[in-house]
RNA sequence: GGCCCCGUCGUCUAGCGGCCUAGGACUCUGGCUUCUCAAGCCAGCUACGAGGGUUCGAAUCCCUUCGGGGCUACCA
């Protein structure tokens, strides 16, 4: 094993689609381990499907893997030694060792069509048989080979597998094995004379020099294959890469976690308010776990703990009720300037602020009230909203609250003592506020801030009732009261 | 169907033969604190899928069984 060899790990993703949940949290694993291990972190784009993968995923792919900080060392804008990273871009690479693989007998062309395909899987379905290619055209006479070619047949090239046996170890599973009885001859090159994953993944494994494999379980059963390339490329034992199978990520249903069953988009996320170090540190806690109680980890710390040897290897279901409570701990962890910048395009995007300097000086003076208070950066909105609006209105459903008479009484005391105070700041506001009410009309607290909490902000909820009157300003303060009174 | 993988609280997990009357986190339920909402603090509920072995001793090792999942493409 090339345990002497520098650590190569590769992110692999076929952009079919936007990046999802279980693609990152297998990026963030192959992350993970190659800065752990001070090796290198290969970013690959796997486009062969040409039907499924377009230019927009991929460059979508490119942005997400970027916002999240899973920087790679080789692959698409940074290249690196072993490129083109794009396997679209490598398309005579891997004709080049099909050609190898048919001069050597390692590989076959196969006449049969899709149809014939389908139909004789078909049989072997009822016969009870295991599926797969029957090996028909492993040997071909010169007349069936000429009848082919006359009827104008376009052939796959077919992989070999020999009788026998394939057996590797898994960093997370142990000792695989699989019979070839199973594993049956599989196409390389399609008839149009494109590759296939099974061709283009091994090949350039092995050309990148990838050191370690760790992917999703998905593709353990097709391990056999990879390696039958290695070998077919002249590999020895020694020099396969290590593989390491990742546990799936679940969906709520149990199934593994699809667009049909939760949301998946790594996009969604963003656009909801988590932060990317939140997404991670619980991605990161899916199928891994850093040991000795602890659960919040920076990205820095990941990089340190993490190893495979940690894994596990039974999936995980994926919770929003956990990514959000520490999405809500990272938040509080940000210093003002990180938090305001974060914030600050939510609110731009719900219309709350326009940006300039003195909007986000505001907003800078009220994130220590609202820190502690929102899960999500896309919160900040409802928690803010009342300092900018220009057309300020209570809520329908909060009328209630400030109509009746003792509301009232309360509203008109606190105008008249708001009236004469000396000064503007949430201490001087608070006491006068607690004389007069608390201390004069002998009102519980809840009872006599209740109401104008709703004049002043337009809802029961808020943040703290004193603090927002100062930022709001005495002369915005007081009309709101005014005009709740006059209700 | 066949092959392969997996199985600890509702969820994520700690545990790698005795430290486990199974620990932590999230959720949930009470309570404290309190100008609302949060945050914080305290308490509580709840788990080794089942059955056999091995052993002085098993959540930890073996077997069977049940359950879940993946693969079975000219997708990846």
């Amino acid at each position: 094993m090339p345990n002497s060899k520098e650590v190569r790990v590769r992110f692999a993703p076929s952009p079919t689609g936007d990046l999802h949940v279980g693609n990152i949290r297998t990026a963030l694993f192959d992350w993970a381990y190659a800065r752990h291990t001070g090796g290198k972190f290969v970013f690959r784009i796997e486009d062969t499907d040409t039907e499924r993968v377009t230019d927009e995923y991929i460059s979508r792919a490119v942005e997400t893997l970027k916002w999240l900080g899973l920087d790679w060392d080789e692959g698409p804008e940074v290249g690196g030694p072993y490129g083109p990273y794009l396997q679209s871009q490598r398309m005579d690479i891997y004709a080049e060792w099909a050609q190898r693989f048919l001069d050597q007998g390692d590989a076959y062309y196969c006449y049969c069509s899709s149809e014939e395909l389908e139909a004789r899987r078909e049989a072997q379905r009822a016969a009870n048989v295991a599926p797969g290619y029957d090996g028909k055209c492993r040997s071909l006479s010169e007349a069936e080979l000429s009848a082919f070619i006359s009827e104008g047949r376009k052939p796959v090239v077919r992989m070999r597998m020999p009788d026998g046996e394939t057996t590797f170890t898994d960093l997370i599973r142990g000792e695989v094995t699989f019979d070839h009885n199973f594993v049956p001859d599989f196409v390389l090159v399609r008839g149009d004379g494109s590759p296939l994953y099974t061709l283009a993944v091994a090949v350039d494994d092995v050309l990148m020099k990838i050191s370690h494999v760790l992917r999703g379980e998905d593709l353990l059963s097709s391990t056999p294959r990879q390696i039958r390339v290695y070998q077919a490329m002249g590999l020895s034992d020694a020099d396969f890469p290590h593989f390491a199978h990742l546990p799936f990520v679940m969906g709520q249903d149990n199934a593994k976690l699809s667009k049909r069953n939760g949301e998946v988009s790594i996009a969604w996320y963003r656009d909801r308010g988590f932060l990317p170090e939140a997404i991670c540190n619980y991605l990161a806690l899916l199928g891994w776990s850093p040991g000795e109680d602890r659960e919040n980890v920076s990205m820095k710390e990941l990089t340190e703990l993490f190893t495979v040897e940690r894994v596990h290897s039974s999936p995980a279901r994926f919770d929003m009720k956990k990514l959000e409570p520490i999405n809500g701990d990272k938040i509080r962890e940000l210093d003002l300037d990180d938090l305001l910048s974060r914030v600050t395009p939510f609110l731009i995007k719900d219309g709350v602020i326009a940006g300039t300097d003195d909007q986000l000086a505001l907003v800078r003076l009220t994130l220590p009230l609202i820190q502690e208070r929102i899960a999500t950066l896309a919160e900040v909105t409802a928690m803010v909203k009342f300092l900018f609006v220009t057309d300020f209105a209570i809520e329908e459903s909060e009328q209630p609250k400030i109509a009746d008479a003792q509301s009232q009484s309360v509203l008109q005391a606190a105008l008249d003592t708001l009236n004469s105070v000396s000064q503007w700041d949430h201490a001087t506001i608070e006491a006068a506020l607690r004389e007069t009410l608390i201390a004069g009309l002998a009102l519980k607290p809840r009872i006599a801030f209740g109401p104008i909490r709703v004049a002043v902000t337009g809802s029961h909820i808020s943040p703290p009732l004193f603090e927002s009157m100062e930022l709001l300003g005495r002369e915005r303060s007081l009309e709101r009261i005014a005009a709740a009174v006059q209700k």
